[in-house]
RNA sequence: AGGUGCGUAGCUCAGUGGGAGAGCACUACCUUGACACGGUAGGGGUCGGCGGUUCAAUCCCGCCCGCACCUACCA
């Protein structure tokens, strides 16, 4: 059957997908006598859809999967999704706000989250359908989801014996708050950036010195109403002699001490000295430990200021007061100069709102004991980081972790297993749900209110996945897993408390290795975002898409007029269908060890003509290879090539057999190290520039050699077996990179009956020893030249 | 402020202590029985700047300039 003349991947694609499911052959058996490889498919959002970094990662981890299944590794690649807390919540909230002008509140706890549920078994699989269209060999009967049953077990026994080891506890402390996620957030969850504002000078009057003030700088006037100190360095000669009197707080009836304090205080700044906050500070908090200030807090949850600050105030946001404290000031004559000053400020990850430092009950995980082994193990390669340079970050962030804020204040998650005795107030954290409180017997018990962040779930994630905290087989087999492959921007968020989590409960690292991928931008080199409108989907790369559709998609993503412009500039015509082979084969062609990858369609295109190619050298082959019989081929060469005798191998035919081993080791050794630039390179110019730039060329006389003489039909022979070998064995190679083109040749291909259903577990090409010829290379070589 | 990375052909990017590369784009020719998603031949780069080490530097070291990212408690 002659194949079409160009490739069309729109039909062949989904059919090969089909198949594979439907033959289980992406299933891995704990049981199964080979050794183990596993990779753990990082969890994407439940309601997300599939990005191109998605597909970047996903791809990579296919590569390793197939290529180390088709090397007889068993293989796990496990698959999963993640209720990812805030996000999800907010994507519920606001479709109930749009849809019905509900709030979460008017619908009550347990009916909003029977929403959300409902929600996430809507949407909660469009990405798993995505990723089975790139091809990701995943072993979805074993998919997991954060929230279920065997999830949320883990979550539960390791919350309960952290805090039973004193590496969880409860505190109120200064955290960061965000007014418009309503929740406390991680120190990871706050994006400090520069922002233009203003440094105010403030006079405060010296008690019992009427004609003296103490002059302190501030960016933020309005917390002043929570000042509980002035600080200033120890020794100042301008102030020292000021040391434990006090100054009269201007706006309120306090008085409040000045104190020495060498680490606030930088007597270089401004007037050397310092109001203290500690209520709203992180350092005027510490500060406030160290001297023992009271604490106050004048800014509430809302963001308003509150009770402790001056009834004229109350009620205001910051912005209001601000502006009303500086009126104040000025009326009172207590303001001095005002200058531009560059102010860092903390702003929410996720919703970019302005970040308020307060004080709160949270819960905390003792991060500095969970760090220490993770430090070690990255330091002894037990955890191994590709590129290397990721250890500096790893460890400098590690060195100098902080503890983690991992209550939120939101409703979607796992519910913290802690409960409230109303009589003693004593707290119960247990592993079942307690009926009387473990302190005083009380059987009035609520429970907290709070859930997890989502990043504690994710840390468990590869235990969890494999029956954790139960010593399942499964645990045995595929713990540690082989390699993680994900973002850097990740590294700290789910990499490190991986590491601290794994290390912990299984006394093992969770991964030998972890791979941090480049992260994808657009043509001008930025991060690819909705927003932004410079977002690649990744479906459209393979089926195609319009101009028009594109136009349309980042209208719908609410993205500026600049996205528009930018899609007229560089998909003048829309997106071509390249098929996901393509696109696969040029992310990994694409991936060096570099932290940014800008996706080049043009590069895409140009992967696309090499299936092409690999296509129409198939092509050449089967409309060559009448009469041929495959397993007498294979049994000829069983021993290696045969020189002379009835079985004359050409030159070109040892060359090409000699490239073929040579070539195999080439991306053995870069799979091996995670360079997939040099594999896929590897394979693009061996196929290319060799089998069909010179064998195939060299190939035609003998192929045509009319029948009778005994000679000629030896060498079309050989050559019919040599090129059927070679482009088997290359599609083997490929299939990796490329699996449903390479398929669907392979299945048109003669080649010997003994060899498997599907590409999926044929044996992977390896580096055969005795097909290196350097004699007949170097000879090639001179004739090439 | 500190840290990390980057700066190589028009564009996007590999790479190495001794010969400077790939894809796309560009030029000329070629509708050749696998493929015009192709073939053949070609043009194009003081490898950011200045010093240093070396017999030899695009590569190693120092400084400078530009860009990106990360971390951070300077009021």
């Amino acid at each position: 059957s002659e194949l079409p003349k160009s490739y069309d991947p729109r039909d062949v694609e989904p059919r090969w997908l089909e198949f594979w499911l439907s033959h289980d052959l992406f299933h891995a058996d704990a049981r199964a006598p080979k050794a183990p490889f596993s990779i753990t498919l990082p969890p994407p959002n439940v309601t997300g859809s599939l990005h191109i970094g998605h597909a970047l990662g996903t791809t990579l981890q296919d590569i390793l999967i197939r290529w180390r299944r088709m090397q007889g590794f068993n293989a796990l690649y496990m698959p999963g999704t993640d209720h990812a807390g805030i996000a999800t919540q907010m994507l519920v909230e606001r479709a109930l706000q749009r849809d019905e002008g509900k709030t979460r509140h008017d619908l009550g706890r347990d009916a909003f989250l029977a929403r959300v549920w409902a929600w996430k078994e809507t949407y909660g699989d469009r990405i798993i359908s995505q990723l089975k269209r790139i091809g990701a060999s995943l072993d979805w009967e074993r998919a997991r989801f954060t929230m279920d049953e065997g999830s949320s077990e883990a979550v539960r026994e390791a919350f309960v014996s952290l805090y039973e080891q004193g590496l969880i506890y409860r505190a109120h402390r200064l955290i960061n708050w965000c007014t418009d996620c309503f929740t406390a957030v991680s120190d990871l969850e706050v994006d400090t950036v520069e922002e233009p504002g203003h440094l105010w000078e403030i006079h405060y009057p010296v008690v019992g010195e009427p004609e003296r003030t103490l002059t302190v700088a501030t960016t933020r006037p309005e917390t002043m109403l929570g000042d509980t100190a002035v600080a200033v360095f120890p020794g100042d000669p301008r102030h020292g002699d000021l040391v434990g009197k006090r100054v009269r707080l201007p706006l309120t009836d306090r008085e409040i001490p000045i104190v020495a304090d060498d680490i606030l205080v930088d007597p270089e700044f401004g007037s050397g000295a310092v109001k203290v906050t500690p209520g709203h500070d992180e350092n005027d908090f510490e500060c406030g430990q160290r001297h023992g200030l009271e604490m106050l807090s004048v800014i509430d949850v809302h963001g308003k200021m509150c009770d402790p600050a001056p009834e004229k105030y109350r009620g205001m946001t910051t912005a209001e007061a601000r502006a009303a404290v500086l009126t104040d000031l000025e009326a009172g004559g207590f303001l001095g100069d005002t200058k531009d000053h560059v102010v860092p400020r903390g702003r929410c990850g996720r919703s970019n709102t302005i970040i308020e430092p307060l004080l709160s009950d949270q819960w905390f995980v003792r991060a500095r004991p969970l760090a220490e082994p993770a430090i070690a193990a990255v330091k002894s390669k037990k955890t191994e980081l590709f590129p290397p340079t990721f250890e500096k970050t790893y460890l400098h962030w590690m060195e100098n972790i902080r503890d983690w804020c991992i209550s939120r204040q939101l409703w979607w998650g796992h519910r913290i297993p802690a409960w409230h005795c109303q009589a003693c107030g004593e707290i119960t954290v247990a592993r079942t749900d307690p009926s009387a409180c473990e302190s005083c017997g009380e059987a009035r018990l609520v429970q907290d209110e709070d859930v997890l962040d989502t990043w504690f779930s994710s840390a468990l994630w590869p235990m969890s996945t494999l029956g954790w905290p139960e010593k399942t087989t499964d645990l045995k087999a595929f713990y540690p897993n082989s390699v993680l492959v994900t973002g850097h921007d990740i590294i700290f968020f789910w990499v490190a408390r991986m590491m601290m989590m794994g290390l912990h409960f299984m006394g093992k690292v969770p991964f030998r290795a972890v791979y941090f991928t480049p992260i994808v931008t657009d043509e001008n080199g930025d991060k690819m975002s909705k927003v932004k409108g410079n977002v690649i989907d990744p479906l459209d790369v393979i089926a195609g898409a319009s101009r028009e559709k594109l136009i349309a998609r980042a209208e719908e993503n609410g993205a500026p007029p600049v996205a528009k412009k930018n899609i007229e500039k560089y998909f003048p015509d829309g997106m071509p269908p390249a098929g996901a082979d393509a696109l696969r084969f040029s992310l990994a062609a694409l991936t060096t060890p570099s932290r940014t990858m800008r996706l080049a369609m043009d590069r895409v295109e140009g992967y696309r003509h090499f299936i092409n190619k690999l296509w129409n050298a198939s092509r050449f082959a089967l409309m060559n290879l009448d009469g041929f019989d495959p397993d007498r081929f294979a049994e000829v060469i069983a021993g290696g090539l045969p020189r002379g005798g009835s079985h004359p191998f050409s030159l070109p035919d040892r060359w090409i057999f000699s490239r073929l081993a040579q070539v195999a080791g080439e991306v053995h050794d870069a799979l091996s190290g995670y360079r997939f630039a040099d594999a896929a390179g590897a394979l693009y110019h061996f196929v290319w520039d060799e089998l069909c730039d010179w064998y195939i060329e060299l190939a035609k006389p003998a192929l045509r050699a009319d029948g009778g003489d005994f000679d000629a039909e030896a060498r079309r022979f050989s050559t019919q077996g040599t090129l059927a070998t070679v482009l088997e064995l290359s599609l083997r190679l490929l299939h990796p990179f490329i699996p449903f083109v390479s398929e669907e040749i392979w299945h048109k291909l003669p080649r010997p009956k003994a060899l498997p259903e599907s590409l999926v577990v044929t044996l992977y090409p390896q580096p055969e020893a005795t097909w290196i010829d350097a004699e007949a290379v170097q000879k090639m070589q001179l004739v090439m030249d």
